[in-house]
DNA sequence: GTCTATATTATGATAGAC
DNA sequence: GTCTATCATAATATAGAC
């Protein structure tokens, strides 16, 4: 269970860019694999193939399959922590009720773009680990916390449903995401797909219509 | 790839008492360990421990794993829909609003009571797969368009929240039940647990909040 | 760094005694 | 029906050439 980094490589400019796109193939194609066949069901041949490369090769550069999945999550994290913060920092001036429903808005469309995030979180949040303690320690808790008290204003504000925040939060959550995670089901069941353009507008408007009072 | 039912037992009557008590041991291990693990995660090996048996008895009773996790499924289904006809008829001379509002309670107590059967659905749902096209056809079709009229309805008189009765069945799916489904999360980040008895009248009164209007 | 070849382990399935 | 013993396969990880 040798899970640590691979040792630093020290070689020309060209040779470190060829030897960091090797990385970064196989970290992207492993994001799929997970995604799609969770931490079980996903070989490192798999990821291997995909990436165009050898399956040793993955072994070296993340020193293990779990050190591969902890890779993954980071750089999961880490895209979703940006494209979050960026849009903080845009609606800073707004009322709290405006930010809110901005950021919520937002969370939206970031699940609907991509739900690798959620399909993984649903493997990692379902029962206790290290993994889940770290990311809620580093991640998560603050992201919570923050929502809850604009929530509470807003609640203030007769503007958003009666209910405790953090509860609230994970109702707003299973309704934005549940319905990507479940795409097969819905087609067949509902003769729409969820990643339809068209679909996203609404379900925008019908995810806030829930929360948001007047 | 042998999937078959078991050779017909033709013994006396406390002989096919015991191997039909071992199957059924063999099938409640089965569920744990698949809502655990999931379809790969699971071991026939931890299947067989957790009943008290060894592992070809799981062979020779489902005929493959793939036979083991068809026949957890399809309890699971038996069991939903005995609670759910239940009271089905319980309900029949309500008017639709409030035959609504008792069924999707009901479906919140359902869901607390068992997250095994969403834990299960999470995986088979998520592509398209013939044990999907079963289940919808065989089952979910017809409780989906049975709730579909009845959101018409309440809709049409102002109760319930605007918007696609299929669309609103699936935000209402993912705000009962994702919680669950991310219990460990929700007990670091929130500071208490889904599966506290305290929690769910409170669970169920903001979920129908979310939707039932007047 | 990247490759081929291989050791090691875990798992699903089978054979055959009782 | 249930057991012990074993096979066949697939997957992670390692060794060593280049």
């Amino acid at each position: 269970m040798t899970d640590t980094a691979p040792a630093p490589p020290k070689r020309t400019r060209a040779r470190q860019q060829r030897a960091e796109d090797t990385r970064q193939a196989i970290l992207d194609a492993a994001t799929i694999e997970f995604a799609d066949n969770g931490y079980d069901g996903a070989a490192t041949r798999a990821v291997a193939a995909r990436a165009g490369v050898n399956q040793p090769l993955v072994t070296y550069h993340f020193g293990s399959k779990e050190g591969l999945w902890r890779a993954v999550i980071q750089a999961l994290i880490a895209d979703y922590r940006a494209q979050y913060e960026a849009h903080l920092t845009e609606v800073t001036d707004l009322e709290p009720v405006a930010r809110l429903r901005v950021i919520q808005e937002e969370f939206i469309r970031f699940s609907a773009n991509g739900t690798v995030f959620h399909q993984i979180m649903a493997h990692v949040a379902r029962k206790p680990s290290e993994q889940l303690t770290w990311m809620v320690e580093e991640y998560l808790r603050d992201v919570y916390e923050t929502r809850a008290e604009l929530i509470r204003a807003a609640q203030a504000a007769g503007k958003y449903v009666a209910g405790d925040p953090f509860h609230l939060q994970y109702l707003f959550l299973g309704a934005v995401t549940r319905i990507y995670l479940l795409a097969a089901e819905v087609e067949q069941v509902a003769g729409f797909s969820p990643s339809d353009p068209d679909f996203l507008d609404e379900h925008v408007r019908v995810c806030l219509s829930l929360f948001f009072r007047d």
